[in-house]
RNA sequence: GCCGGGAUGGCUGAACUUGGUUAAAGCGCACGCCUCGAGAGCGUGUUUCCGAAAGGAUUCGCAGGUUCAAAUCCUGCUCCCAGCGCCA
C-alpha cells in the first residue's frame, strides 16, 4: 500500500465536500485536517531523521577509511553513533505511529465526486435515467422463477441447505447448461470488443486484500479460508468479486502508455457472507453466498476514463437487449454511491413476478482512488509516471441473469425459451 | 510434504567466501554536443522520498536481528527453478 498525502491536501476541498455529500462526516471529526497534519508532523520528523542519519553516516565513512589505512579509530566517535542510533530509533516509532494513523484514515478517505452525481441520502434517491426493453401485457398469470424452478426441477435449495447451510443451491439440468451458455456468450461478447478474457485466482491474500476492501468488507463480506496458518502460509480470503483478483494482476506495476487502455472481461465465482442482508431475498438463489460473474475491468489513462465508463455501461447494456430483458439505467447518488467512485450507473433488470427492477449490475468510475492504494501507474516514453484509472463494471451475474430470463421469457404453458443469443451455446430453445 | 538451487536497478550481470569510499561492467532509454540529416562517437542522466536548488536520506525479494557500519553475517517469511513423493 502505498499513499500520497500530496494528493489530499491538493484535493482538499473536494475531499471534504465528497464526505459531506456522502454522509460520512459522523465517523471522525475532520478527516481531511488531521491527516494534513499528520502529513506535516511526519515529514518534519523524517527531516530531523535524515540529518541524524547524515551525522551517522559521517563519522561512518571516517571509521572506513580508518580502518582501511590500519589506524585505531576513536571510541568517542562509537558512542557518539550509539547516541545517535538511540535518536534515531524513538523517532522511527514516533513516526510508525503517525503513519499507521495516516494510512487508516487514508484508506478510509472516499474518492472525489465528479460533476451532476445527484444528491441523495440512500438509494430511494437514486435518478433513474433510461429505460428499455417492453414489459409485456400478458394474458397469462406470471410466475415467479421459483416456481418454474420447482415445477421443472432447475433448483435443489433443500439439500443444498442440509450440505452447506442457508443461501446455497444446486443448480440442477438445462438451468445449468443456461448458466454456463450465459457465460460463454458474455465472455466471446466481451471478447469480440478487445476484451482479454481472464480466469482469475479465486482467493487473495490478506494484505493484498486490503489495499482494497475496507475492514467493513472483510467482516461483512469476506470468507477467510482458514487451516493455511498451521503449514506458516500467508492468509487468504476468498473473493467477494471477480473484481478483486483482477485489478491486484497489476498491483506495484508500471504499465507502458502505449499499453493502456488494457481491458479484461474476467469470469469466476464469487464468495459472499451477506452478513447484515438477513431477511432480504431470503429465499431462493437472488441474494447467494456463492454465485458466479463476468466482469470487465479496464485500467486507462485518466482522460479516457470518462469515456470508457459510458463505454462500459453500453456494453452491459447490448447484452441486455440481446437476451430480451426489460432493464433500467440508475444514476446513482451521492449516499448510495461507493466510496470508490466519482460516478456510478446501475442496471437494473425487470422481473416480472415483483414487478420491481433489481439491480443485476454496478459501473463504477473509480479514477486513480484503486491506483493510489495498489499502486498502478503509468509511464510516457521519457519515463514520467502518473497513477491510472480503473473502470469497473459487471458484465452479466449468472444467477441473477437466470432470474430473470425465466420470468421474461415464460409461456402460458409453464415453458421457458431460451433468448436467441444463448442458443448456440445452449443447443436447446427451450426449457 | 521432502531435498537442493536461486531472487541485485528498465534488462543482462559482478561484488557475498573474508562486512568498509560511489552496487562494477554492459545493454536499453532520455537529454546534450557533433552533423545538412541520420548513424557512429563523446558527455550527462536514468529506484524512491524530502527540498526551489544545493544537498541529504533511502534502495540489492519482504520483515526483523547483530554491528560504528550489512547486497555481504544470523533468524523468520514470500516467490521462482529443478528433483522426489502425492494428485484432478
Amino acid at each position: 500500500m502505498v499513499y500520497d498525502l500530496n494528493y489530499v491536501k491538493d484535493n482538499k476541498d473536494a475531499l471534504e465536500l465528497s464526505i459531506k455529500r456522502r454522509f460520512l462526516g459522523g465517523t471522525a471529526t475532520d478527516p481531511v485536517g488531521r491527516l494534513i497534519e499528520l502529513n506535516d508532523s511526519i515529514k518534519t520528523m523524517q527531516r530531523e531523521i535524515d540529518s541524524l542519519r547524515h551525522e551517522r553516516n559521517v563519522i561512518s565513512e571516517g571509521f572506513s577509511k580508518a580502518s582501511k589505512e590500519g589506524k585505531k579509530t576513536d571510541d568517542g566517535d562509537r558512542k557518539k553513533v550509539r547516541n545517535l542510533m538511540e535518536g534515531i530509533k524513538s523517532k522511527e516509532d514516533e513516526i510508525g505511529k503517525l503513519t499507521e494513523e495516516a494510512k487508516n484514515l487514508f484508506l478510509w478517505l472516499p474518492n472525489t465526486i465528479a460533476e451532476g452525481v445527484p444528491d441523495g441520502k440512500d438509494d430511494s434517491e437514486n435518478v433513474e435515467i433510461k429505460k428499455a426493453g417492453d414489459i409485456t401485457d400478458r394474458k397469462f398469470k406470471t410466475k415467479s422463477y421459483a416456481e418454474i424452478c420447482e415445477k421443472k426441477d432447475l433448483v435443489d435449495l433443500e439439500n443444498a441447505a442440509r450440505v452447506a447451510g442457508s443461501r446455497f443451491y444446486y443448480l440442477k439440468g438445462k438451468l445449468v447448461q443456461l448458466a454456463l451458455a450465459i457465460e460463454a456468450y458474455s465472455i466471446a461478447k466481451m471478447a469480440s470488443k478487445g476484451f482479454t478474457p481472464l480466469i482469475p485466482p479465486f482467493m487473495i491474500k490478506k494484505d493484498v486484500y486490503s489495499g482494497i476492501a475496507h475492514m467493513a468488507t472483510f467482516e461483512d463480506a469476506l470468507y477467510k479460508v482458514s487451516g493455511v496458518e498451521d503449514t506458516g502460509e500467508e492468509e487468504r480470503f476468498l473473493i467477494s468479486t471477480t473484481e478483486h483478483p483482477m485489478i491486484a494482476m497489476y498491483s506495484d506495476s508500471v504499465i507502458p502508455e502505449g499499453k493502456l487502455p488494457l481491458k479484461f472481461v474476467g469470469v469466476s465465482p464469487a464468495f459472499r457472507k451477506e452478513a447484515g442482508a438477513h431477511g432480504k431475498d431470503q429465499k431462493g438463489i437472488f441474494r447467494v453466498h456463492q454465485f458466479n460473474q463476468t466482469e470487465q475491468i479496464v485500467f486507462c489513462k485518466p482522460e479516457d476514463a470518462d469515456r470508457i465508463h459510458k463505454e462500459i455501461l453500453e456494453n452491459a447494456e447490448e447484452m441486455w437487449a440481446e437476451l430480451g430483458i426489460p432493464y433500467r439505467v440508475v444514476d446513482i447518488c451521492t449516499g448510495d454511491m461507493g466510496v470508490r467512485d466519482v460516478k456510478q450507473y446501475d442496471i437494473e433488470a425487470y422481473i416480472y413476478s415483483q414487478e420491481k427492477y433489481r439491480e443485476v449490475g454496478s459501473f463504477d468510475n473509480t479514477t486513480d482512488w484503486i491506483a493510489r492504494r495498489l499502486n498502478i501507474k503509468y509511464s510516457d516514453d521519457s519515463g514520467n509516471k502518473a497513477y491510472v484509472s480503473t473502470l469497473d463494471g459487471t458484465g452479466i451475474p449468472v444467477q441473477r441473469a437466470l432470474i430473470a430470463i425465466l420470468e421474461t421469457h415464460q409461456q402460458e404453458n409453464g415453458d421457458v425459451t431460451v433468448p436467441e443469443a444463448l442458443r448456440k451455446y445452449t443447443g436447446f430453445d427451450r426449457i
